[in-house]
DNA sequence: CGTTACCTTGAATCTCCTCAATACACGTGG
DNA sequence: CCACGTGTATTGAGGAGATTCAAGGTAACG
């Protein structure tokens, strides 16, 4: 099955460790969120499948196939991308702890992008066949969907300006910002410094630029004493003279609630 | 209001021609979209407020406004976009007749792009306050919602793809593809040739690209018999070689049913 | 008939890319 | 423990592709 490449399972299947309630949600404390009514925590509990788990480098999903679960994130970054036939690669962005994936195959059917596990990641898994109930019986919880899907596009279109509209040095500025921002959100932030599994590439095809001359941009930011980043350590410096290069708007503003 | 710039008026205030009723949409017969029940389409025509003529060069609405409304384009071309500090300016998209506007205000509260006309546009305007309404009564029209947009975040990601992977040349023709597609489907195509009040600006500003380059690389697509484009009308005369320049895969499956 | 908006073209420049070589950290097996 | 392979980061050099500047050209409009 296209939802389970290898390195992933299903972590009650395996009695590895015991699914996690969803009164007791580790994301639902992030702050982020909306409080649910007891009937949705109820109809969310049923409507959650199990627990996955996925190791770094495997697939959640692949682009083309359908996949028979929607998933939320509870641990680790995955990178959602398309391929051209060329080989070249878009990263779309970087999901993280309280991100949704797998909305798409709700609405078409099927993927139109991948889902790669750049960590080790613990993703908590939905029925998609209950996502009409979803619809029909919890119009709070069906908002919040189309809320989710709304908040992917403003994203996906603010990456959209940046590589239409920023030389190299602002782009570089803006994305690792954005990393910051949801790594904040996300409560993975240690002060200002960050542990990521993302390599130079990844921030490379993610906003369309090359290795070289991503690695040369981020040397620059380094030597402003803007950033910092040895071995898998981001470290933000300056993070004013970060966003008034990048001319970067935090989408903290759009959090709002959700599953 | 900021859905009111100069240019608009609401056509059944102003008795200049009749709203159409529901039932009778010119757009719902484009053959893309699903049929309605009569209970949804009962609740269509109360959602809907009236009509609202703008005027070519006006706005329907301003990033970082808010909108009291809701919009779909039942005629004209509306062009949707960024813009930065720098003063740059990032397309996102052109909208058609059958396309929806307006949906993030009802997610975030205010824009966070600006919406506008490119020729004189003909909208159908929607109650935003009436959409917690549609939500709790009507399941399928909520799941339309999120279906529109899911749609918009993937043609998003599209572009993203083009702007952040291909050379000028394939970009171009990428988007004139897009554009010819999307026409297709609202039935603005006659033939091969298409009637458009889009310029090279408007293409350079959405494939981030130059005026300049834009312009050599349409001249380009001409010299090599893909395309012809005088005045305001845009040919198709290689659709084959031009898809194969662009590695377009068409939209036409995701089109689905919705108001 | 002048103004405006858009398209076109050439030339100089610069950003960014590709190629290529090296360096460094880490894990693996001998 | 060291040799080796792998993946990632780094750096230099040369060149392609895109930008900016600048100057016309054409059609539409009042």
């Amino acid at each position: 099955m296209a939802t389970k490449s290898s390195g992933a399972s299903l972590v009650d299947e395996d009695k590895q460790t015991i699914t996690t309630p969803c009164t007791k949600c580790p994301i639902r404390t992030l702050g982020t969120f909306r409080e649910f009514t007891p009937e949705e925590l109820a109809f969310v509990q049923k409507f959650k499948v199990g627990e996955l788990m996925v190791k770094a480098g495997s697939h959640v999903f692949l682009e083309g196939h359908d996949s028979a679960h929607l998933f939320s994130v509870l641990h680790g970054w995955v990178l959602r991308y398309k391929v051209l036939e060329s080989g070249r690669r878009q990263v779309l962005n970087f999901a993280v702890r309280g991100d949704f994936l797998g909305l798409q195959s709700v609405i078409f059917d099927k993927m139109l992008h991948s889902a790669q596990a750049l960590s080790d990641v613990r993703l908590c898994v939905f029925s998609r066949e209950r996502v009409w109930e979803l619809y029909e019986r919890h119009a709070g919880l069906a908002f919040d969907m189309t809320w989710i899907a709304s908040r992917e596009e403003s994203m996906i279109a603010d990456h959209l300006v940046a590589v239409g509209q920023q030389p190299a040095l602002q782009r570089i500025a803006y994305i690792l910002l954005c990393i910051f921002d949801r790594a904040r959100r996300a409560g993975m932030l240690q002060g200002r410094r960050l542990n990521i599994p993302i390599t130079q590439e990844h921030i490379a095809d993610t906003m369309g630029l090359s290795v070289v001359h991503t690695n040369k941009s981020i040397r620059t930011l380094r030597e402003r004493g803007l950033i910092d980043w040895r071995r898998n350590t981001l470290t933000l410096l300056d993070d004013v003279k970060l966003a008034e290069l990048a001319s970067f708007t935090s989408t903290e503003q759009r959090v709002r609630p959700f599953i």
